[in-house]
DNA sequence: AGTGAGATTTAGAACAATTCCAATTATTGT
DNA sequence: ACAATAATTGGAATTGTTCTAAATCTCACT
């Protein structure tokens, strides 16, 4: 029952194949990517990472297939204020902790039952279709990269 | 007790001040345009709007005006993903309700109740200074506008 | 294996929103 | 009145992203 996840380029193929569209190599490894080190990367961050192993590839076509990605609801969008897109394989729901000092995104749980007293907010006749959560501050005890 | 909304200009120089800053005819205007019609309008709606009084000013003073604002804590930016920025002068606490059929924003009041459940999702040594909550979906019974 | 339709990728131009800059123009305190 | 500081201005520059048109790839079918 965990269909929710494509932790395999095969499962990738299925899901993108659900939709119409094809697994090309460029797909893969960008989803491999997301999914190696979950700290949100922007687009470019991303292209940097592939191109490690694809040096070929496109900043263009990293857009296209993260949008891709998107919308066979495999990774999830994600802006805080007006910095670029950054984008997460969590599916399940999840909130975001944003910490101003490190500018690192931390993945909040959000249990069901939360959700819903959010939901109950909204006077009748607003039908939400997506909830996002994010929380701006500071994260105690970040463990300190070494940079000076 | 109610000192959290400048409804007049000379509230207004009053927080300015506050802050070290001065209250200024443009600063003055775009506050106004704020409170006059609260639909969230972007740095280029205000623009237009000041325009009608204030032909003169340049859109980098319209700029830098709101971002004035947002300092001294009588404006909310607000972004929905990679749209341009938003304005809002409602310090409430509150969600946005984005309609993605009309493109509009609805500001849905948040009970101190909400807000703290919603913190309580956070993990010990997670310190949120601000959170934030958008709804997108469709609202019904949106007044339909005459475009056809 | 060959062909054509359609999907995908690509490089670079174009674009939108915003910020930066250096030069004026106001305002304030002395 | 005058210097010091703050604010505004127009335009150039920047950033992140999307668009475009051409090249390439893939698949289904022969």
């Amino acid at each position: 029952m965990e269909s929710n996840v494509a932790t395999t380029p095969e499962v990738l193929a299925q899901r993108l194949a659900n939709s119409g569209l094809r697994a090309t190599p460029q797909r893969e490894i960008i989803y491999g990517v997301l999914l190696k080190k979950r700290d949100h990367p922007t687009a470019d961050e991303v292209y940097a990472r592939v191109r490690t192993d694809m040096p070929g590839i496109s900043l263009a076509t990293v857009y296209n297939c993260l949008e891709t990605l998107v919308q066979c609801d495999l990774v999830r969008a994600v802006n805080f204020e007006r910095g670029p897109t950054r984008y997460c394989p969590n599916l399940r729901p999840h909130a975001h902790f944003h910490d101003e000092q490190s500018g690192s995104t931390h993945d909040i749980d959000l249990p069901a039952e939360i959700l819903d007293k959010v939901r109950s907010v909204l006077p009748p006749g607003y039908n939400a279709k997506s909830v996002e959560i994010t929380f701006r501050g500071k994260a105690a005890d970040e463990q300190k990269s070494s940079q000076p």
